[in-house]
DNA sequence: AACCTTTATGTAATCGATTGCAGTGCGGGA
DNA sequence: TCCCGCACTGCAATCGATTACATAAAGGTT
């Protein structure tokens, strides 16, 4: 047996009222007389009714559901930021669809199709590279959704965002290892173009400079955030001459690849090289040396995110470009210890 | 200015034909003449009209979605399949849904509203122990959508699934670890409950049999495939008299916890004991030592899942029980080597 | 008793696209 | 010339729920 799923139809006749009674008994049950909520509950029990989302959402002109954008679903640094997320659209009972932007620059087309109103409701977008061809469909009030930036954001600044304090983390860490007694600090960067890499190294440099310290080009390793790219930045500080004797990583990633292939080299952190990291991911309290590193509060910044959005989604409106700054806490653990120790 | 969206009247306004001609024109170009459907594409093209995928769905009786249920989204282990779903569903232009479901035995009427037709046209589960209540509708054939498990499955074998052999992974790592001369070899399992640490154990246990050598159940430790389960363990391995030359971690997460812990009390990884992981994930061969574990391949196992489903949802048929395993793969790295080295 | 509120419910239009069925016009075969 | 079939296209019903508006009944006021 395979019964039709029960329409409002079905539960107003059973229960002997009009669709219109169930539809407000359901929604808006302040509305309807107790005796007759009582019999449409009963009847809306007894065959099973759900209400169809996709009827409902037509008449009501919206969707329930948000999209987010996210760069590498791949990568397990977005896990506790979609978690994040998540949690903060269930509550509201809102849907959340997840989309890998990793082609959006093949083929924008792709990703343009979910920036329309009747995709979604709202976006948040953790990519803050997506091309100008998207931004631009989605910053003009042609009815495109509302959307909102989380951890990344757009170098123009068109958007809201909520992200960590990326400056200050910079600051931080090349503070906490000038504090150690380290002069000679080096850095490797995420991608040239990131504006992550822009604000962390825009904090680094800053710090420095109030230090009186100067970074030695040689010891600025480009990276891109990944495992490899630690690792490569490893080699590059093996062949220096002049090594410097703390770095600050702009990944944990990173942080973990430079002390992996330092380690193959018989080189050890943080007895000949301190190290910092970024973003404290779960495995950094565990790595060998635990990793000294910047905290950044992921999940707060994906609630954070989707709640600034549910607000703008609820009262029709574009996002103020508002940008939410959350702060970022350096933990002290094994990879950093001062200087020629 | 913001004008209201097009409409499909507007495009058949525009064009001079009926709505029935655009709609045919746009999903069935090969049944117009060629001239309507290019008057009726430049009017889609001049008005920027788009599909209301509320009406469509409503109209067709589907979703374009399917839903997956995490069982912690916040854990990066699922960050790969759901990568791999997401690229097998975006092939076929369905949209993915994620949620998370740790909230489902408190309150399943969440997770159950999920289970409808007017949700998702079909469902992925990565977790195993949802509860029964959730189960019992899933399988019933009450036009609640097609179901295919993917890495976990449920115990009583009710519903397809996509999974690695995971048997096999635990007889590999007890087979590398008595080739390598190990005789007391000791375990740490998942959580008691849960499939995958019956199977890995089943494995492991029946490959000891078949060496003739036997588990003392002193070198069994419960876990729950956390970090924080792996300290847990090392702390038990230091307070045995006769500890386990070598350690199989039913996950790469508890073998770095357990390397981790041990490290902070001076036991070396793996010259005082060897440590087998599971699941092979990005920072395992980045570790320290670089872990030996068993890779399952999870992208692979999202893609295979969400195909196997899709075949479902177009067939508009119920998955057939079958089970779909693939292979596990003895990945050989710096954590394993020969007792008393 | 006449009139006004308030509360509860029903009627029917509406959201936007899809599709079964019916028509139209044209070309070819008998 | 007549008829049939084919290729297109249009008409209008349909998917299922929501909600503006109309109506009815009950209660309150003067």
């Amino acid at each position: 047996m395979e019964p039709r799923a029960a329409r409002i139809t079905d539960v107003a006749r059973l229960a002997g009222v009009s669709t219109a009674t169930v539809s407000r008994a359901l929604s808006k049950p302040e509305t309807v007389a107790e005796s007759t909520r009582n019999a449409v509950l009963a009847a809306a029990e007894k065959t099973g009714y759900r209400v169809n989302l996709s009827a409902r959402n037509l008449r009501r002109q919206r969707t329930g559901a948000i999209v987010v954008l996210v760069p590498n679903l791949g990568n397990p640094f977005f896990s506790e930021i979609l978690a994040g997320i998540e949690a903060a659209l269930s509550e509201a009972d809102i849907n959340m669809l997840v989309v890998d932007t990793r082609q959006a620059h093949s083929k924008p087309q792709l990703i343009l199709e979910y920036l329309h109103a009747s995709r979604a409701d709202g976006i948040i977008a953790l990519d803050g590279s997506l091309p100008d061809e998207i931004l631009a469909v989605a910053g003009a009030d042609t009815g495109a959704p509302p959307i909102v930036f989380a951890c990344e954001w757009t170098p123009n600044g068109a958007f809201a965002s909520v992200r960590a304090n990326n400056v200050r983390g910079g600051e931080l860490a090349i503070a906490h290892l000038a504090d150690l007694g380290h002069r000679r600090i080096g850095m490797i960067t995420g991608p040239g173009t990131n504006v992550l890499t822009e604000a962390r190294s825009r904090g680094a440099l800053s710090a420095l400079e109030t230090l009186g310290l100067a970074l030695d080009p040689a010891h600025l390793f480009p990276g891109d955030f990944s495992l490899n790219a630690g690792a490569g930045a490893a080699r590059a500080w093996l062949g220096l001459d002049r090594r410097p004797t703390a770095v600050f990583c702009q990944s944990d990633q990173m942080a973990f690849g430079f002390i992996s292939e330092l380690s193959r080299h018989g080189v050890s952190v943080p007895a000949d090289v301190s190290v910092v990291g970024f973003d404290d991911i779960a495995i950094a309290r565990r790595f060998i040396p635990a990793l000294t590193t910047l905290r950044q509060p992921r999940e707060r910044i994906g609630m954070t995110a989707a709640r600034l959005l549910m607000e703008h989604v609820r009262t029709n409106t574009t996002p103020a470009i508002e940008t939410t700054i959350l702060e970022v806490e350096l933990i002290r653990r094994d990879s950093t210890r001062a200087p020629g120790g």
